[in-house]
DNA sequence: TGTACATCAGTGAACGCGCGTTCACTGATGTAC
DNA sequence: TGTACATCAGTGAACGCGCGTTCACTGATGTAC
């Protein structure tokens, strides 16, 4: 029932615009009585934690196998955080969940792999951006540049600001990907 | 009554963090019964939307003001897209509410005052930018680039992805703002 | 100046709703001897 | 092989809660004559 229930979750999650997934609305779109859930998660938060944790690692593993894709490097640097903005579109509320709740917990708290993953890409993302020496203070802050890019991209896309064009998009990414020339 | 649920609720979404704003809620925290409210707005929704029209009013003038203090030009362009992550960081649930709210609604159903002055900054500033020709499609790259990344910048911030560092942040934005050169 | 009437902001009771969670329970599955 | 017992996944009824909204109402304020 757990995978059950995760599963339905990410899809319900997928399509909807609304991250606020109900638990009894769960069940009953599962065909389970409503406390049977209760058995495998302790509260209707830890059932969030665990979509959100499933979220963030589908996110990972997206963006990992769009940089593989085209081989790596500064292109698959840029693939990756096409990726990104892809996947928020895509499963709205799933990326907006993911968000609001791995924030909530505190550092280290969070699926260590997932996590752990999205933040390894980033900063392996940039070195392959600057082959160079790059002192560490600015790799930093040029990872959090494109971080926050694809991230704000997304949200306004989400949000229903930006409208969806793939051409434009990349010219918008390349900016910031293809700053270090 | 309308200006006091106004502004009550403008306070009190500037120290929420969850944007969920019940109009018996406001109602009670003002002082009045709930149907009181129904003499000013038809519904809940509509008492979102008026919020969420002064929020991105807001927005607007504390951007206006930030780049006019330094002279406008590129850093006043700068200093506008800093000012709009320190809005989301001290208004988080109004900042959230504002951008949801509006993007529900048909383009030009928003209030224009505000939307158009947030849309004009944003192109002045490339403009301001980049002094020299720029082709209509470049401009529009570049706005939207500027865009995503301080709205990127202040989601992860709400998050609680990103720390606040004034200094770190001013490094961010100038990989983008400093980028004509 | 006084009276009749309309307008309008606000009230309190009541509606139905879906929610998260607790409770005592049932029935199946496994395990010990 | 059979019996006794513990474990465990699931059930349905019930709890209290806050919500958005409707309703008939009250009382004050303004306006017409």
């Amino acid at each position: 029932l757990r995978a059950a229930a995760l599963a339905y979750g990410l899809t319900e999650l997928a399509s909807a615009r609304d991250p606020d997934l109900g638990l009894r609305a769960l069940a009953r779109a599962i065909g389970v009585s409503a406390t049977a859930l209760y058995r495998h998660f302790p509260d209707k938060d830890a059932l969030l934690d665990a979509l959100a944790g499933a979220g963030m690692a589908q996110l990972g593993a997206l963006q990992a196998r769009a940089a593989a894709a085209v081989g790596g490097g500064r292109d698959g640097f840029m693939e990756s955080g096409f990726a990104y903005v892809r996947f928020a579109r895509d499963n709205p509320a799933l990326f907006r969940l993911t968000f609001s709740r791995a924030g909530r917990m505190a550092p280290g708290d969070d699926d260590p792999a997932a996590l752990g993953q999205a933040q390894r890409l980033l900063y392996e993302g940039v070195a392959a951006m600057m082959p160079g020496e790059i002192a560490p203070a600015k790799r930093d802050v040029m990872a959090l540049h494109a971080w926050s890019l694809v991230h704000g991209l997304a949200m306004l896309i989400l949000d229903g600001r930006v409208a969806w064009d793939d051409a434009k998009l990349r010219q918008i990414l390349a900016l910031t990907f293809d700053m270090g020339d």
